[in-house]
DNA sequence: GGCTCATAGTGTAAAGATTACACTATTTGA
DNA sequence: TCAAATAGTGTAATCTTTACACTATGAGCC
């Protein structure tokens, strides 16, 4: 007996967050199928690479980010995902800072650039399916886990938390409610810093201290907004 | 160039719950590697079926099981999975009434058993990492969508339904509060029958009335245990 | 210097949800 | 008929969530 062997890709769906905006950054394919169309970064998997570690080379080759938060999401084994042969995609979602990675965009002359969730062009294979999956899992865990602050600057204002919640979550937060919410967690760090160059009263900074996370959830604390 | 190809498996961890325990079925490996050590039932992926497919047609023919909720669970990639070469997998679990498969266990030869899952034995590869995976899931998944019905009989009793959180939540819950709940939530079927041939008092029998709760969620409500 | 504009920052009361808790009811079987 | 086993039921206290509107600050313009 043979054992069957099936081409193997990863696909990243990478979120960035761009005051209001929340953003996926794809590239332009320059070979065929799809060439010219706009994909997810991703490629094959080496037979001596662990899955997790193909997505990391493939974003690191494709987009230059290397440093990133980042989750399996879903296995995609339909039979015609892509016009060549049967390839089986393991896709990871993945969190960064767009002020980290603003953008070393054009890579191994791939184009790579960023696009509004809500304004995605025409994508190639069965990606657009991926991204909506991708979105639905990230509503979904930014609930219950504290994963918007990967897509924030290491100092924000409770203003820019709250309109990261409000566009993720695609509803309005009370200003009051979530700002005593949040702070009651007791795991935002407030800093002896305001906003800078903006037209109007400034706002503190906060910083998300992720050691006091942890120690709240050991002591049995859960995240939820 | 010459894509790289991977040898592809899907693996089950198939629950069943049984009057306070919850279990789940192995099989017991007839060839190498890891010959007569219990093992997930699971198998290579197959180049013209769909993974989940491949998941549901092992499963048929390890166990004969064929009505059950399955849902992937995650994809294992590391390298050293397997010791014959490198297999990826992916894993599903599936929920399944012990009431139907009061086990055609042994099929084409292979012996195949329910385990507790706080007593199980020695697993072939990562299996018993694939199953803390899995169970992690279910407690998280069973607090948020209605999947317990999927492991009682189709007429259940609340003590049933309370004693079922109660195994895969891993604590207590008060009795009076779990059904002023569940009764609140509006979904369930008070039946005009009572359990038969207990030496006590025989409880009233519910049902789970999937299209009314269908309907509450296209009303807004959240199921939350 | 004072006005306008934009956003920051703050508290309270009502409604709703969760928790803690103990006794009576019914059936079987000895 | 009594004991054993489990079913079935309500209320009060606490905590959480929600709804809601004004004052504070700083920049920019005149």
């Amino acid at each position: 007996m043979t054992t069957p062997h099936i081409a193997l890709t990863v696909d990243c769906v990478v979120f960035g967050f761009d005051d209001g905006d929340l953003k996926v950054l794809l590239i332009e394919r320059e070979i065929p199928p799809f060439k010219g169309k706009w994909a997810l970064p991703g490629g094959f998997v080496l037979p001596d690479e662990t899955v997790e570690d193909a997505a990391r080379r493939e974003l690191e080759e494709e987009t230059g980010i290397t440093k990133l938060y980042l989750e399996q999401l879903y296995t995609f084994g339909e039979l015609d995902r892509d016009p060549r042969e049967r390839v089986v995609t393991v896709a990871y979602y993945a969190l960064v800072k767009l002020s980290d990675h603003r953008i070393r965009a054009a890579s191994d002359a791939a184009q790579a650039a960023w696009f509004s969730v809500d304004d995605l062009p025409k994508l190639a294979f069965d990606h657009a399916r991926i991204i909506d999956v991708a979105l639905a899992r990230l509503q979904g865990k930014v609930r219950y886990q504290p994963i918007g602050f990967e897509l924030l600057p290491p100092k924000f204002t409770l203003s820019q938390l709250q309109h990261l919640y409000e566009t993720i979550l695609e509803r309005p937060l009370d200003k009051r409610n979530f700002r005593k919410k949040i702070l009651s967690m007791g795991f935002l760090l407030e800093l002896d810093e305001i906003e800078q160059d903006v037209a109007h009263r400034a706002a503190r900074l906060y910083s998300f201290n992720r050691k006091k996370y942890e120690q709240l959830v050991r002591a049995g604390f859960n995240f939820e907004i």
